[in-house]
RNA sequence: CGGGGCGUAGCUCAGCCUGGUAGAGCAUUGCGUUUGGGACGCAAGGGCCGAAGGUUCGAAUCCUUUCGCCCCGACCA
């Protein structure tokens, strides 16, 4: 993409309305803009960090045997009523009527209708366990939205949905979520750790939030060192033996780790003192098995073996994906801005042709445009190098290809790695392999 | 939902108390000088002062109502 011909409005001067470090850099680096409180549009840069966090949620979930489907923003009220929330649920459902004075509701979650969904479509024990998953706008109408897309009112929201005949099913099924929640943090460069968890108005007994650490994180957050040791990715676990999924909880949930609501001093004082470690999180998953609370009521359920209905248990799983670009924001940048991880980054680079209009850095910069499209961004604005610079650190590419007239005569530009601020001066052939790596 | 604050140029803000022809910096446009870390000079464009009523000869300024936004708390993916 070419910088002079993007809609990438980025701001020297800080917005008045921004407080914490993510809010202030997603508006000074232009990836959102606020149309209404707590409702944002994602303009180009925020876009494809928003689908780069998308598509490795969704990478996860289907490796963890979830079935993308997708359900619509708004919903019938009816089917509310049948599980009593559309009572319970309060203010913080956006209640709308039709033409028809039909009620609907912009959904906050999808529980009902996958529950509708599911006794509409299996009847046999035998289809079962499933898992569905959708990524989609939700709506829940905070009393007070703020810092930026963090708590927003509309949010973007990856929610899987586990029915499982029992139980003995449905815990499998968290535990291999769990799993999945944890690589899903790791990919996108973010120390997740579980911690159990009050379930709201989702309901059931079982329950984890994933709090991702920040030092403007809303919560304080205790927890045993002994989580940053642990490699996700690695195949010490195989997400589909139930053994390593046991293995795996145990691990996790003997572990130390708690919110300041839940914090226990005496578990603490268990914990070796040099592993003990004290910051702040921001919550950006939750899981919950609720067993029968929506099956039950309505008329879930399917032919078990000896021919007798079975009313399945069923969890739901969310991760906040918008919400995750501000969590990843707070956990990486500087004074400078933002500083994104190689997964999530809208641009793997960005080239910075600091003499625009020079034959000699025109040709090497087009030439690199050319062998990095559509990962780059090409900075071809006719800027002095320093407004070039300052807006590069801002957004926040891994990589920023400078192109100065200085090098370009001797067929050299310089590669600067944005994280640790290395540069490197280097012919055009070793700067595309180090890029492309 | 309780408490507080703010709406003036694209952004950050001054002006309001004490009513009298709407300002600054940055940004934008043009010209010139500059040119490896947010340049300088000159010139120009850009505002129904959130909206509606009221008081007044006269309202950004005073009064009333209303809408929007932000902050603290309670609540939350």
């Amino acid at each position: 993409m070419r910088l002079s011909r993007s809609l990438i409005p980025t701001l020297k001067e800080t917005p008045a309305e921004a407080t914490i470090a993510s809010h202030r850099l997603m508006l000074r680096a232009g990836l959102v803009r606020q149309e209404a409180a707590g409702i944002y549009a994602w303009l180009p840069a925020g876009q494809r960090v928003l689908a780069n966090v998308a598509r490795i949620v969704r990478e996860q979930q289907n490796e963890a045997g979830a079935q993308e489907i997708l359900m619509p923003t708004i919903q019938p009220a009816d089917l509310w009523r049948e599980s009593g929330r559309y009572e319970d649920y309060g203010q913080e459902m956006l209640r709308i009527r039709d033409r028809h004075d039909r009620d609907l509701l912009y959904g906050p979650t999808n529980e009902e209708m996958v529950t509708d969904l599911y006794r509409n479509a299996v009847r046999s024990y035998r289809e079962l366990p499933q898992s569905v998953y959708h990524i989609q706008w939700k709506f829940r109408d905070e009393v007070r939205p703020r810092f930026g897309v963090m708590r927003g009112r509309e949010f973007l929201m990856k929610d899987a949905y586990s029915i499982d005949l029992d139980y003995a099913g449905a815990v499998i099924s968290y535990r291999r979520m769990m799993l999945a929640y944890m690589r899903t943090f790791q990919r996108l460069g973010l120390s997740a750790i579980p911690m159990v968890a009050d379930t709201g108005p989702i309901g059931g007994d079982l329950s984890h939030e994933f709090i991702v650490l920040a030092p403007t994180g809303e919560s304080e957050v205790y927890y045993d060192a002994a989580f940053e040791a642990i490699d996700w990715t690695s195949g010490e676990y195989d997400i589909e033996s139930q053994a390593d999924l046991d293995r795996f909880y145990t691990r996790m949930t003997t572990i130390y780790a708690a919110t300041e609501e839940k914090h226990d001093p005496r578990a603490w004082e268990q914990v070796a003192p040099a592993s003990r470690r004290q910051g702040r999180g921001i919550e950006v998953g939750h899981i919950f098995y609720f067993g029968q609370k929506y099956s039950r009521p309505m008329g879930l359920t399917v032919a078990g073996p000896d021919g007798a209905p079975v009313i399945p248990h069923m969890g739901s799983y969310g991760i906040g994906v918008s919400r995750l670009v501000g969590a990843i924001i707070e956990a990486h940048h500087d004074e400078a801005g933002i500083k994104w991880p190689d997964s999530v980054a809208p641009f793997r680079a960005v080239i910075l042709n600091l003499k625009q209009g020079d034959a000699t850095t025109n040709q090497i910069a087009e030439r690199l445009y050319q062998a990095f499209a559509p990962d780059a961004l090409y900075d071809d604005r006719d800027e002095r190098a320093g407004v070039k610079f300052a807006d590069a650190d801002l957004l926040g590419h891994p990589w920023q290809v400078i192109v100065g007239p200085r090098g370009a005569a001797n067929g050299r530009v310089e590669l600067k790695r944005r994280a640790t601020g290395e540069r490197h001066d280097l012919t055009i052939e070793d700067a595309l392999t180090r890029v492309c790596v």
